[in-house]
DNA sequence: TTGGTTCAGTGGTTCGACCAATTATAGTAT
DNA sequence: ATACTATAATTGGTCGAACCACTGAACCAA
C-alpha cells in the first residue's frame, strides 16, 4: 500500500509488426516451430497475417536480431535454437512471456547475483574514481525517488565503479527484471529501511576503499534479501491466472 | 600451425541496411552522437544515405531492438543511452568494433567467469539430469571437432546441467566471444592436451555429483587458462593496426 | 559423373501514396 | 494577457506493386 506506483501500464502502442513477433516469438519459445523449421515466405506471412509485406519483414529483422529466426538471402527464414544464443532480451521475452518459468528465473537470477555481486563491489572498491564515489553519495542523498529505484541505481552505481563493461550489461539486465518484480521485497517498510542503511555502508566502504568489507556488506544483504523473497515465493508459489498450459 | 584449415571466407553479405546500421551504430558508440539527441526523420535519412525509406526503417528496427534507439510515433528517433541497456549483443558490437577495448573486455569476461564457472560447475553436479551427464560423455568422446569447439561444448553441458537459464545465455556469449579468441590458447599443443584432461575430469566430477570436486576442477583450469590468456596479452598488448583514435 | 544452363521461388530494395500520432502554430474565447 | 481550441505541419506506421539479387533444383550437355 505504501507506494506502489507501478508506473500505470505498458500500454501496447498498437504497432503492428510488435504483434506479429509476438505471435512469431511465441510460436517458438513454446516449441511449436522447431529449431531449423522453415517459415513460410514473406509474402505468404503477410497474406495469413492479413499486413504489408513490409511490416512482416520489420518484425522479421527484430526477431532476427533477437536470434530467434535467421534469414537467408534467396532461401528462406529458418527458426534459430534460442538457447543457443546469449541474447538476454530474448531471455527477457520468456520471463514476461511464460508465468510458469518466472518464479524459477527469478530465483536464477538471484543466486547469479549472490555469486558476482560481492565479488563486484570489492572490485568496485578496488577501482573506484572519485567520480564513481560521487555519484553513490549523490544517490543515497537524494530522497526523491523510491526506496526501490535508488536501490537499482546504487547497484549500478557500483557495477560502473567495478570497471566491468560486461557486468554493467549484464547489472543492467537484472534491474530492469527487479524494477518490475523488486515490490516483493521492497512494499515491507522495515525491508525498505534496511535497504536505506545497506546504502549509506556499501557506498561507505567503496569509498573507503575497502575491498573486503565492501564484499562482506553486499554478501551479507543479498542473503537477507534473498531469504524474503524465497519466502515469498514460498508462500505464494502461483498467484497467478489458472489454466495455463504445459 | 598444427592445423588451422581457416574455412576459406565468410564473405560479408551486403545488405544495405546492415551498412546503415553499421554507419549509425559506430557513431553512437564512439560518442559523436549523444544519448537523447534527435536522429533526422526517416525520409531525411533515407535521402542523406541515398536509399529508399523502407530500407532505413529495416535498419531502425534492428537498433530499436538493440537499444542504440528509441523511436516515437509522431515525435522522432532518439539516441538512447547504451551503457543503461542489458543487451548482450550490443556489448559484442563494441569488442569487435574498438580494438581498443577489446582486451580489456577479455579480460573483464574472464574475470566473470572465473567467479561464475566454479559455482555453475558445482550446481551442475547437484543438478544434473541423466542426459546431461550423456551429453558431456558424447563430447568427450567425440574425436571429430577441435578441442576448441569441444571445450565450447563442454562449457555449454555444464551451463545446462547447472539448471540455471539465464547462465546459459551468459555463457553462450562468453562462448561466442571465445570461439573468435580461443586461438590464444588452443594453439599451443600442451595446453590443448590440459584441456582434454579438464573435460575428462570435470565431466566425471559432474556424472559423480561431486560438487567441490567439480567446483575445485574448474576454479584449477580457469587460474591456468587466464594466467596463460594474461601472460599473451602482456606479451602483444596490441599487435593490431595502429593510428587509432581515442 | 561432371559442369553449365535455365527457371521458379525467396529475400532485398525501390517508389509512391496514405494513415496515425505528436508537436507547433494560429486563432478564439475568456 | 491568458487559457483553451482548432488547425496545420512534421514524423513514424502501413500499404501496394514492381523490380533486383541470390539460391536451389531440375534439366541438359560434355
Amino acid at each position: 500500500m505504501t507506494s506502489s506506483p507501478r508506473p500505470l501500464v505498458p500500454i501496447s502502442k498498437s504497432r503492428l509488426h510488435e504483434e506479429i513477433i509476438g505471435q512469431i516469438q511465441d510460436r517458438i519459445i513454446k516449441g511449436e516451430l522447431a529449431p531449423g523449421e522453415k517459415l513460410p515466405a514473406e509474402r505468404d506471412l503477410a497474406q495469413s497475417l492479413g499486413v504489408n509485406r513490409g511490416t512482416v519483414r520489420e518484425a522479421l529483422k527484430k526477431l532476427e536480431m533477437l536470434g530467434l529466426v535467421e534469414i537467408l538471402h534467396g532461401d528462406g527464414i529458418y527458426v534459430k535454437n534460442y538457447l543457443e544464443c546469449g541474447n538476454l532480451e530474448l531471455l527477457k521475452s520468456i520471463i514476461y512471456s511464460s508465468s510458469t518459468m518466472t518464479a524459477g528465473i527469478i530465483k536464477n537470477l538471484l543466486e547469479l547475483r549472490r555469486i558476482l555481486a560481492p565479488e563486484m563491489a570489492a572490485a568496485a572498491a578496488a577501482n573506484r574514481s572519485e567520480e564513481d564515489a560521487a555519484r553513490m553519495k549523490k544517490i543515497i542523498a537524494s530522497d526523491e525517488q523510491s526506496v526501490l529505484e535508488r536501490d537499482l541505481a546504487i547497484h549500478s552505481a557500483i557495477a560502473r565503479a567495478a570497471k566491468n563493461l560486461p557486468y554493467v550489461f549484464i547489472l543492467n539486465f537484472n534491474n530492469q527484471v527487479f524494477r518490475d518484480f523488486g515490490h516483493i521485497y521492497f512494499d515491507d517498510a522495515e525491508n525498505r529501511e534496511r535497504s536505506k542503511k545497506f546504502h549509506r555502508d556499501i557506498t561507505a566502504a567503496i569509498a573507503g576503499r575497502k575491498q573486503d568489507e565492501a564484499r562482506k556488506i553486499m554478501r551479507d544483504v543479498l542473503a537477507y534479501t534473498d531469504r524474503k523473497i524465497d519466502e515469498y515465493y514460498k508462500i505464494a508459489p502461483t498467484k497467478r491466472r489458472a489454466g495455463g498450459n504445459s
